[in-house]
DNA sequence: AAAGAGTTCAAACGTTTGTTTGAAACTAGC
DNA sequence: GCTAGTTTCAAACAAACGTTTGAACTCTTT
């Protein structure tokens, strides 16, 4: 049943089974990017992969272990990027709590850093990860939740932290707020037509999203606290 | 091949077509929330619906045009109460600029007043539009953007007034992080267990949400603008 | 060169998909 | 009570789906 190989061959090292897998794997990120999980195929990822269409469930088990063999591939490293830059940046801060931009940049310098590695796909990558968080199906949102769960931890702390003022749930909200924007708008590309006037065209499209995104959070993880009833109040007023 | 029929019947309003219709709408609602579009089979929807499998194309000529059908129903009204009150509210203040609070609650509130509409299903179309926003099939993308640009044009000369100060292209990414925040937020629901700690059980669960993003978000509206390289910055710090 | 594990391949499996069909049932108007 | 138009129904359509199969093939190891 299980296809993984032994520890054996140490000196040649053989591709051949991994330039097979790896080549499902990217086929199926971009075409998973582009269409969504369901109304992708297993026959056009294999044909767009150049291998035989039973060497999907073969080298991965089925659609859905695909999937989320193409997820965490990247997301992982991601993740424990994102966890590791946080603690270097506490470290350095010595006994100063760290500020909220701080904190942030510690979430998207990784990403940043995937999206710009042109060589491994990143930047298909993550508007990939951004459609999964909007995905209904049960296995995809089960999986990025036990995916998410040490590193949102970790940085909910941090956040607790930079803005003591703010109360438990309140900060849970606007971390969800974070996360939202920040997928939604990785997920995006083209919904930008919607709203903007002008695409841009550079290739460093995410640096510069991003550099307006992080301050556009940053201010409102800051915001004081809600006043209880306020849109409320506003919607007795409008009626 | 168009089954509408012509405007005779004026005094008894055969409603027994529109039933079958309505039972075929309200049923992919809900189905379309909770599956999507592609994994929620005709077969699925009129099963629910209690009515025959071929109703759904007869009614609605093609699987396509049933998901227009479910999202016109109430984005339509919905998007004209926005720009609606958008007016009331400036004819309301006179010669005076809004404030961003003031815009942003003429987004809102109609969301809300569909969200706490239980009798038209609307909490549950809330989260099918959220998931919609996200959908990669071309025709969702077209028909939204389609839908929403005459609402977003309007509400971007809104902000343009109340925020001054900022340059164009930063107001145009910034209603999209809008966008994103309110669409993502109201398709979670349960991506809400990934970061909160307790779950909201009350029945007004939107007007809390809403209550507390309307601050987040017009505290990143008022933010002051991106200065130039910030994040390059930090990225080039964190190497 | 023989053996054997690992991989690829064409072909077929049984389901399920959206859509179409033509007859039956129903609802008016005359 | 017949007729015409609208709606419902069971049945079937071709196409596409994920997955499985068993034989061919490619290697390294002995």
């Amino acid at each position: 049943m299980s296809p993984t190989p032994q520890v054996k061959r140490l000196q040649p090292v053989d591709v051949s089974a991994q330039t097979t897998k790896t080549r499902i794997l990217d086929a199926a990120e971009e075409l998973f990017m582009e269409h969504g999980f369901e109304a992708t195929s297993l026959r056009l990822i294999t044909t767009a992969a150049g291998v035989n269409l039973a060497a999907a469930n073969y080298h991965f088990g089925s659609k859905e272990e695909l999937f989320q063999a193409v997820l965490t591939r990247r997301l992982d490293p991601m993740n424990r990027q994102r966890m590791d830059l946080l603690e270097s940046f506490e470290a350095a801060a010595g006994g100063h709590t760290l500020s909220c931009d701080k904190i942030l940049s510690a979430m998207f310098i990784p990403a940043l850093k995937l999206a710009r590695d042109k060589e491994t796909g990143g930047q298909n990558f993550l508007r990939l990860l951004g459609r999964a968080y909007a995905d209904p199906a049960p296995f995809i949102r089960d999986f990025l939740s036990q995916q998410y769960h040490e590193m949102i931890a970790r940085f909910r702390t941090a956040f607790a932290k930079a803005l003591p003022h703010l109360p438990k749930d309140e900060l849970s909200w606007r971390l969800h707020f974070v996360m939202g924007a920040l997928s939604y708008t990785l997920a995006g590309s083209d919904v930008l037509k919607m709203i903007a006037q002008y695409q841009p065209d550079e290739a460093d499209n995410d640096e510069l999203l991003l550099s307006r995104l992080a301050p556009f959070l940053a201010a409102g993880l800051m915001a004081p606290a809600t006043t209880s009833g306020s849109v409320h109040q506003m919607f007795q007023e409008a009626g």
